[in-house]
DNA sequence: TTGTATGCGTTATCAG
DNA sequence: CTGATAACGCATACAA
């Protein structure tokens, strides 16, 4: 490995005029600077970054968690964080936790041991606690996403998710819809807790009979295994006129699901979710939806971030950002009133 | 930050033999090693892998790099790669260059400067080839993904591009299409190169005519500006019957240009493209599509790259996989004959 | 404008 | 079984 020392060996100079060069600090006389860069070229130097962080105590590298690379949803808020960190001179890792309580202590190891200057995450859920109760022990800045942890104050950017599964009701609601099921993310994620929230209240609100067992837990993240999902399905009974599906992974395996069972949406059974399909909204925009702005998540999270890290004393109190949802009619839902 | 000489003081022994209990070397008495653990634990010790990576000039960290995170082709791939990383042992991060040369080095720049252990990436185009040579030229072991770079020998993951042209061609033809045009990734980029020659040898092969302007070519990833695509659409003349897409953004973005003029796909124009949905095939899987093998390209180039890592001396030949891809017939193509 | 000494946190080597 | 010392590659503080 070339180190500054073979660099300033070959030019004639300390390693630490090589130092000063590399960093563009000091004073260096015009000659010797392109001496010094002429030899780098000459030996394909490049900075360990290792030993530069061990010393300056950073790294100019930021982290991404989210819970499902796979989903449109994440990976558009991806785009945002990326844009907003390549902006402001940062450097971005990406990690997938794979909605995996595991997984996701797999990469708080990395990001503590790699010693990253801040972290945007999207937790699994309530037992992540302990792990940003790490990153706030080991002062490494964090940004919250899409959902809460009770038990930590911290700078967070969220969806209003129970307006929107309020909204998702209410339009049901106004098209006729009586039997409404809820298939949801688990009561652990906050942003479950409110959907189901918002869906409760909003029946209450249309006049309708809340039943528990028209409303399904499991996890967010799409599964390798569908028949529990399924035996709920079959369990329903009187079998819905509409479902409310807690996220997008859900509702396309639901509808999948469905359709095994020769029932065409929404002629026999209607469905809208919560998050657009990213690109693929565009080729078959039939399921009505809340969208939520994904890239403003990653983007506006990322600001805030940088923030905190550049203000690290003069901080200021925890900021909550909450963005709205915008329900976007399409064509799964039958109109069963007239 | 706590370091290995805060609790090897609080401990009473020598730095030395906490880091024995770190890494699980040498002989240490379980007595000492359960009060050094003891100590560990209450000052909440984290090991720094920068100082850690610095003295034994290795990271356990691989670099994944993908050209655009938000196509279901490269995140189904990127689950495949990190699972086979996580079964060996090693962390993985991810880049997203997004087509884009630029990104593509500034992740290089992450890559070299952070001394990765390795890197499995798949190339924005032949462009890269000089970010490969430095990959090499620092002795950066790396796998390539779905993409040659001329220029450049090493372990490589491929599709069975021309093949798979050759097929989606061949599907049209023998429904009746003759006017069979082309939206394809940059002539730029390898696969999209075999894409173009595939689809060339099956029109003659079919006895079909080859009409360059019946052939536009563009970035595989999203665009955000449409009208360049539009205006080729609108220079078709006469209109061909069917389009085939070199992927499956370039697909959905035509399908989107297309229903804009108010056409109906298949009934008023047909379309077939390379690669998959993801879990979006699911909902509407009405695109016939000649689907490639994701998660595979992941999880076999990452064992490649292991392999490479680990014998590193003894490597043996530069190994070429070619994975097969499989015509999927859906609802996207109409019968002209009869 | 340039150079010297020192330390960042860890591990390898060699000594005890 | 344990410890002292040097080294990894770089930048800060201070000298010259």
């Amino acid at each position: 490995m070339v180190t500054i020392y073979d660099i300033a060996a070959k030019a004639n100079v300390s390693a630490m005029t090589v130092s000063r060069v590399i960093n563009n600090t000091g004073r260096i006389s015009e000659k010797t600077k392109a001496k010094v860069k002429k030899v780098m070229e000459e030996m394909n130097y490049v900075p360990n970054q290792m030993a530069r962080s061990l010393v300056l105590q950073q790294t100019r590298i930021l982290f991404l968690l989210i819970t499902d690379i796979t989903n449109p949803f994440y990976t558009t808020l991806s785009r945002g964080a990326e844009d907003a960190a390549t902006k402001n001179g940062y450097r971005l890792l990406f990690g997938n936790s794979d909605e995996n309580l595991e997984k996701e202590a797999g990469y708080m190891n990395t990001i503590l041991t790699t010693r990253v200057d801040g972290v945007l995450i999207a937790p699994t859920g309530d037992p992540s606690l302990p792990h940003l109760e790490q990153l706030r022990l080991h002062n490494i800045p964090f940004v919250l996403l899409d959902r809460e942890v009770p038990g930590i104050e911290c700078d967070i950017v969220l969806g209003d998710s129970k307006e929107g599964a309020r909204q998702l009701v209410d339009q049901l609601a106004s098209q006729g819809h009586q039997h409404i099921a809820l298939v949801n993310g688990s009561s652990s994620v906050s942003s479950a807790r409110m959907r189901r929230l918002g869906y409760e209240e909003a029946l209450k609100l249309n006049g309708l009979p809340l039943h528990e067992e028209r409303v399904f837990e499991t996890s967010f993240g799409p599964r390798s295994d569908l028949t529990e999902l399924d035996a709920w399905i079959s369990s329903l009974d009187p079998m819905p006129s509409a479902i409310v599906a807690g996220n997008n992974v859900l509702a396309v395996e639901v509808i999948g699901l469905l359709r095994k069972r020769g029932l065409r949406i929404p002629d026999d059974i209607s469905i809208v979710c919560f998050d657009d399909f990213g690109p693929y909204s565009e080729i078959d925009p039939f399921i009505t939806v809340v969208a939520q702005q994904a890239y403003q998540f990653g983007y506006m999270g990322m600001q805030m971030l940088i923030d905190r890290i550049q203000n690290r004393e003069d901080a200021g109190p925890w900021k909550k950002i909450v963005l709205p949802a915008e329900l976007v009619v399409r064509s799964s839902v039958k109109r069963l009133l007239d």
